[in-house]
DNA sequence: CGAAACGTTGATCGTCATCAATGACGGTGG
DNA sequence: CCACCGTCATTGATGACGATCAACGTTTCG
């Protein structure tokens, strides 16, 4: 659920550190809650998060948030919006304090035009994204919401982060309301089987 | 719903023609309703889709099928697999006859280090199933099933083209009762106003 | 000054009513 | 025989509303 990219982060620290003269690439820092990119507005920036947790999600116009994925250290955004000349799609906003190399548009089609290994990297992280996005969209949708949380929590519970339950809500498309319920039943019906950790992390939650 | 990529294929029947010297590229004919890539098989070819419809889904382990995405003319898959070096994530099944162009593996690994016009082709095709996938997502996840119907059918009637119930209710995630069920319920709710040529498929479905 | 009392706020939960979606089963009609 | 529908019971998920509780700061009074 925090997705990474830590190939991405080598590679862009290096090339800050030694092919920068022309200051293309930026390092920029955001408060922790800062909304740095706006679903529908144009961009002229993608961005590499050197360090922090910040969330994707896209507001509905029913009011309901959805979070596309949790974003941390070289997770790049901003960039399938540069690719396809398009307005946001998301929003992007930190989680805690963050900071993250900024390049202008023309600057990274011009690295994808002239850099392989550039490349190569933004077609794994593509295709992670595409995999990840998917499988998930198909669990969601053919699983209940139980199946959901106990696999959210077990996600938690690996990665060993905290996020608010709001955000873990809108993480699985419902209310608070009925996140902490789903939460209660899965402790009343002792639903955790086995993994210790996990059964901890239910414990503190509900 | 119907997704193609016309300069995919333009490039690889340009590519097919005059540097195939080798028969690197080969080209496939299915029969219709042939499954030619199985999830959780290893894989050795993408495929680029000449002509013909196919299914691309999940087959979820508690026996529902969930269609990521149906695909058309210059359409790739596999892609993902070669690139991540994984088992097959989705069944893909024609819907009718087709063909499709044959790469090996490292072949088409050979291209992205050689070829950027291919690149930027592949990087541009990736970039619109990121963005499809998850305003897909976001939107099923957060809106009713009525609201997904109608969506669906606008696609249908907008690409003009048709596919089978079972299909239908897979890519919404739901069973052919249940979708047969809500499409009753949407005409007898008369919920669709104006759109001339949806009501006309909504008439001939329910 | 310090402790007790008070009010405010936000998060959570119990409860109830309701809507959304499903599964089962038998019937109907082409 | 197969695709579809009516019906019924049931599960899944939500929204609303009020009650509760803990945290915190402020006020009040001995």
């Amino acid at each position: 659920m925090l997705r990474t990219n830590l190939a991405f982060l080598s590679f862009i620290e290096r090339f800050y550190a030694e092919n920068n003269q022309e200051k293309n690439i930026t390092l920029k820092s955001f408060p922790s809650g800062f909304r740095f990119i706006e679903q529908g507005e144009k961009i002229r920036n993608i961005y590499i998060i050197k360090e922090g947790i910040t969330k994707c999600f896209i507001s509905e116009e029913n009011g309901k948030d959805f979070i596309i994925e949790f974003l941390g250290k070289g997770e790049v955004v901003g960039e399938l919006e540069v690719l396809k000349r398009i307005d946001c799609l998301c929003n992007i906003e930190t989680l805690s304090e963050a900071t993250a190399y900024s390049i202008p548009d023309h600057f990274f089609l011009k690295l994808i035009r002239e850099n392989i290994e550039f490349t190569e990297i933004l077609l794994q992280e593509l295709s992670t994204r595409i995999i990840q996005t998917s499988t998930r969209a198909s669990f969601q949708q053919l699983y209940t919401l139980e199946y959901g949380l106990i696999k959210l929590l077990r996600l938690q519970a690996e990665e060993n982060i905290n996020v608010s339950k709001e955000d873990m809500a809108a993480y699985l498309g419902i209310s608070v309301r009925s996140f902490n319920r789903t939460l209660q039943q899965l402790k009343t019906k002792n639903a955790i089987n086995g993994d210790a950790s996990l059964k901890m992390l239910l414990e503190q939650l509900a």
